[in-house]
Order: structure tokens, then sequence, then C-alpha cells
DNA sequence: CATGAATGAGTATTCATTCAT
DNA sequence: AATGAATGAATACTCATTCAT
């Protein structure tokens, strides 16, 4: 397969700069909260001059929705990289339960920064345009499977499943704003949130 | 019952003043977060000087415990007001998803402000001292009733009653951290909770 | 001998809260410097509102003068209560040496004091008006004292008294600035300032 | 001998503004004293912003560090212009006289910013770690000429040149603190300084 | 692209002083 | 006399943003 140059070279710096920029805009994020991030701090990280950044991103505001799409890139990326239709929807949503575990005891900034940039969004038009497709992009998902799972016959009859997406969700993201994150607390929280969508055990002999 | 006179008129009137400033400062909270929170906003809406303000209380970071103790006080209150102990942990629990809903609905400033202190003590360990321990009161209570439902037989004999608690916990601070709160929502949360932690119906028995 | 009834006791009492409150005021001078010296910390010390210091003083300024004041009545009193017109002016300069050492090593506080108000007067007129006669009363006492030694054959003929007692004062004040004062240093430099202005030793005569 | 260009000319025009600033801070500690030094002020004398000089000297202390250093380069300049190790001691004590007379009355301000600073260290830890060392380098030259000048036979036998030293530096400090300065009484005192230090007159026939 | 320097609009906090009781 | 509360005017310091080079 060819390697594609890129468009041309300065553009693809600029963009490695931006790159760079998001990440070490992340990385303070999760170490000090949007409240506590500064962008000469950013600049320090990055390696860069404060004039500088601001020519890569103009204003504060930019620099957080550049933040908010290098988190969707990278959600994004996850879930296009596992084509899974074909297997039945409860499998999937375990297959998630997977992902959200590689995601909240390996990569916990990520999660961590997108709770914060949602937080953000509730003041923020911008943010929010920004940042809540992602959110309702992920909810949809979750909702499509739990109501999959509900006719396929694994889930309880009488799940509700956009309430079931809303718990879900929020024990995720509650998981990730614990501070003491480990993987067993994640583990008993997921087996718990298993058993309260699946259809119980059905105990005479069907 | 005789009402007792105020131990001092003026303790009473600097009371008074403290409460103000701490209702001031969670509506701005809840506006704009704790991240926007401006000693000279606060002491705009109560009507003083910011010197006054400081006179009252000495620094920033003694006004937002005082916000996270007038939290506190209301916590308890809420708690200590309503003896249930007669009646058993299911119904209990029901009643706390009506106090939940009273909370969410009509004071939901309450839960974001905790949860925006929650979210700050994870980096200032004296706010943490402030407010984690109603936190791990709210848990407790959680777990305790989830443990008793479940030996009384009204809740699934597999519950987690830890899990199941930071999932109630987790479901309650994401709903108030949404946007968009209608009584709708939370019936439809709240209900999903509820199925899925008690005891499916035995299909055979009926 | 009859005590006389003060003239009303009212006003002997809040004579005793002006001293007092100039006596606190010295003592934060000694610590902190004029620069230092906050009218609440004088209360705290006095043990009175910060309200209540200023019915008795109406301003800091006046506060100042206060101190300069009660040092002027300390310092008065000192050279008032040892008459000793009799003795020749040589041993009279070597009495004020002792009262000095009393002053320097006993009462450091004093001279700071004065040292500090001094300063002070460089740009406060009214602090000059207060503060200088002092330092003008006790330079005149020196130069009479050395004047009439060099009279009396006890100084050097050559001697200038005013230049030496510029010489003198300085090298007090300046002792007392110092932060490590020890007898043996102040012994040590009135030793050498007694041998600077005496008439050296006559080599034929022995 | 080649003129080495500056390292960078940014870096010129930098330590420029900084040389500038200390030199307004100097002004300003001559004017009001330390106590009256005021960051608004230095900003306003030099032509800048106040966030510019914050630019520049980061805090209040790190202004103040820097006019003892700007002191320290100056006072340090003068005793490494002249080298007069050939000269007897009580020349190289008269020359220091004479360089005293310069800095005493065509440029007050240094030694009235100088003993500021050692009042200011009494109290402030880097500033004693920043200034003294100027003050013991000043006392120990002045010790070292003295106690040559006795070895030399110049000066009388039983001169302490401790003491002396400490006679010597009070004098020159006190002038300067003096508002009223004047050659004439410059030079009086400093007549009475070398009186008091040098053997008297050998009455040589007697 | 990059940078050192500059800046306006904040931001919490301090302090002498005043006022009502 | 005494005090708790109140306040205006400062004060050092911060931060996103701009500009000249």
């Amino acid at each position: 397969m060819i390697e594609l140059p890129p468009l041309s070279p300065k553009r693809a710096a600029s963009d490695d700069r931006r790159a760079a920029i998001a990440l070490a805009a992340r990385e303070i994020i999760v170490e000090k909260g949007v409240e506590g991030l500064r962008t000469r701090d950013i600049a320090d990280r990055v390696g860069i001059n404060v004039a500088t950044l601001h020519y890569h991103v103009p204003t504060k505001e930019a620099l957080i929705e550049l933040v908010a799409e290098s988190l969707r890139r990278e959600f994004m990326q996850q879930n296009i990289d596992r084509p899974r239709a074909h297997l039945p929807a409860a499998q999937r949503m375990d297959l998630e339960f997977v992902d959200f575990r590689e995601l909240a005891l390996e990569k916990p900034g990520v999660m961590l920064v997108f709770s914060e940039l949602i937080e953000r969004a509730r003041r923020d038009e911008r943010m929010a345009a920004a940042i809540l497709p992602m959110k309702r992009y992920w909810r949809q998902m979750l909702v499509d499977l739990l109501s999959e799972g509900v006719s396929e016959g694994a889930y309880r009859a009488d799940l509700d499943p956009e309430a079931a997406a809303t718990i879900i969700m929020s024990s995720m993201i509650g998981f990730c704003r614990n501070p003491n994150k480990n993987s067993d607390a994640f583990d008993r929280l997921v087996g718990e949130l298993q058993r309260a969508i699946r259809k119980p055990n059905q105990p005479n002999g069907n």
C-alpha cells in the first residue's frame, strides 16, 4: 500500500503542533481540571512560546474546542476500529464494557476530560456544540444495544433502554471521576450493571 | 416548649450574614461553577461590600468551606428529620428515592454544588475533609439499605450492595449534572434503578 | 507627702489606655518596624477593639505621634532624674555612656523606635516636629559635655564637639540597629569612643 | 581590546529594562523608603505597565533583591576600579573617605538605600543574604585598613580596629540618613574621625 | 513560524477609618 | 466608652491576548 504524502508538509507540521497542544492541554486538564488550565502551562509543556501557541490556536475557547475535537477523534476511532455487527447485542454490550475497562483503567484521562468538557458544555454553547454530539452518539449506541438485547431476549423485558443507558453512562463517568480507581472496583461495578439489565435466570426448567 | 432567645443578637446577625453569603455563593456555583465563583459577585448579590465579605469570611478557601458546611447542614437535616427505622429496607429505599426526587427537581442546586465540591475535593485536601464525609455517609446509608433489602428478600440475592450504591449515587449525580432536568426523565431513571435491584418476579409461584 | 487625686478618674483611665496603646505600638515597632505597624495588632495586644483604639487615638498619624510623645516622656525622665551638674564634664560623659549601656542592652527597643521615628521624620513634618526636638536636645547635651570636656582639658584640644557629637550619636544608634547586640561589643565601642575623644597621654609627663 | 557584542540584542534590552526598574525603585526608596515602594509607582516611572513590570521582575521580593543586586554591583565597581595596594594604609583610608565624600554628597541615595536594605535585612532572610555580605565586605576592608594603619604607626597603638570600623560605618550611614546633608558638615565629620584614629602628634622635643 | 515584551481587565486580600448601637 | 459591622481605596499579582521584530 502506497503511503500518501501529506497534502503539504507545512500543513502537516502545523497539525502536529496542534495535536501536541491538544495533548498537553488534556494532560493539564487531568491534573488540574479545566479550571486550572493555563495557556502558559500548555506552551511550556509543548516547548513553545505562548505567542506561538496563540498563533496555532487563537483563543482559549478555540483551545478547549481543540481538546474536544481531539477527544472526539480518539473516541470515534475506537468505535470505528471494531466492526462487531455480526455479534448478538448482549455480546457487543459486553465488549463495550471491555472497552470501558481499558478506557477507565488505562486511559482514565480520556473520560475525565470528557466529563470536564460536558460540565463546561452546560454553560458554554460552543462547547456544547463540540462535545454533546459525542455524548449523544455514545448514548444512542447504548440505547440501541440495550433495545436489541431486549428484543433478543438477553435483557429484561421490562428494561427501559433510555434510562438504562443513562445509568450506565453515569456509572462509567462517576467511576472515572473517582480518585481511587482500581480494577476490582470496576469489575464489581460492571458485574452489577450486567446483572441489573439481564433477564433473570428462569428458575423453573424452561 | 420555650423558644430560647439567641445567645446574642449580634451573633445572630453575623450568622445571618454568613448564611446569606453561603446562599449567594451556592447560587453562583450553580450558575457558573466553582470556577466562576468571584468574591465580588457574592458580595454584590448579598448587597455588601467586598471588604465586608472578607470580614465575615476571611478567605476564599474559608468561603468554599462555608458552602460545604451549609450543604452538610442541609443534607443532615433532611436525613435527621424523618425517622423511618420501623419500615422495611425496600420501603425506606423507596422513600429515599422520593427524597432524591424532591432534591433533584426542586432544589437541583444542592446536588450540583455537592457534585462540584466533590470534584474540587480531588485536588484540595481541606475540601476533601469537608465534603467527603458527607459522600461516605450517603454511600453507607445506601449500602446498608441495599444489604438489608437483600436480607429481607426484597432485592436480588446476587446484588452487590457496594456496587449498586455506586450506581445509584452516580445516577443521581449524573441526573443533576444534566442540563435538561425533568420529572419524567427522573421517574424513568428511578423506575429502572428499582427494577435493577429488586428480586425478579417469581414467574412460577404466582 | 500627700497623694494628689487624679484630676478626674475618667481622664486618668483614658490616659492609661493611651499609655497602654503607646506601649503596645512600641513593642510592635520593635518587632516589625513602623512599616509593620497595624492598628488592629495594637488593639489586639491592648485587648480592645479597633474602633475603641480609634476612639482614643483618632488616626494612625496621631498614634505615631503618641508613640513619639511616650518616647520623649521616657527620654526626658531619664535625663531629669539625675542631676550631675557638680561633676566634671568628662565624668558626666562617662555616666552618659553608662546610661546608654543600660538603654542599649536592657531596653534596646527605646533606641530602635527612636531611630525608626527619626527615619520617618525625614518625610513627615508632624513626626519631625514631635521627634526632632529630642534629637536636638540629646545632641546639644553631648556638644555641651564635649565642649566643657575640652575646656577642662580632659578631651583633645582639637576636638570638634559638633562632629564628635554626631559620631557618638551615630555610633549609639548604629549599635542599636544592629541585630546582634551584646555587652562586649558595646563596651569595646564605648571604649573606642572614649579613647577617640580624650586627650592623649602626655608621653613625657609619666 | 575588542568590544564583545552583546550575547543577544533582546537579552540586552531586557537587561536594560531591569536596570531601569532597579533605578526607578531606588529613586522611590530614597523618596519614600522601602515602606513607600509601590510596584505601580515604579512602573509609572519607567513608563511601562504594571504587568510588564511583573514580567521582568516577578515579585516584589525579587524586585527588592534586584535593587540590592544593583547596589552591590555599583558598590563593588567602585572598590575594584582603583587598585591602591601600593599606598600606605592611612593614605588608602584617606582615599576611602574621599570616596565616601563623593558617595555621600553626590550620590546620597546609594547609602540611603543601602541603609534601608540593611534595616529590612533584620526581618527578611533573603534580604539579609543579599545585602549583609556587602556590609561585611565594607566592614572588613575598614578593619584591615585600620589594623595596617596601626602596624604602620599611623594610627593610635591602642586603636581597636573592630570598634573603630563600627564607628566609621555608623557615622557614614548616620550622615547619609540625615536630611540636611552638606559638604561642610561632612568634612568636619571626617576630620574628626581622622583625628580620632590617628596617633597623636609626638611632642618630639619635650 | 517563532518569540520576547507588553498590556488591560481582572482578582483576592489588606487596612485605616467610620458608623450604628 | 466600647464594639461588631461596614467600607473605599489600595495593593501585589495573574492571565489571555497582542504586537513588533
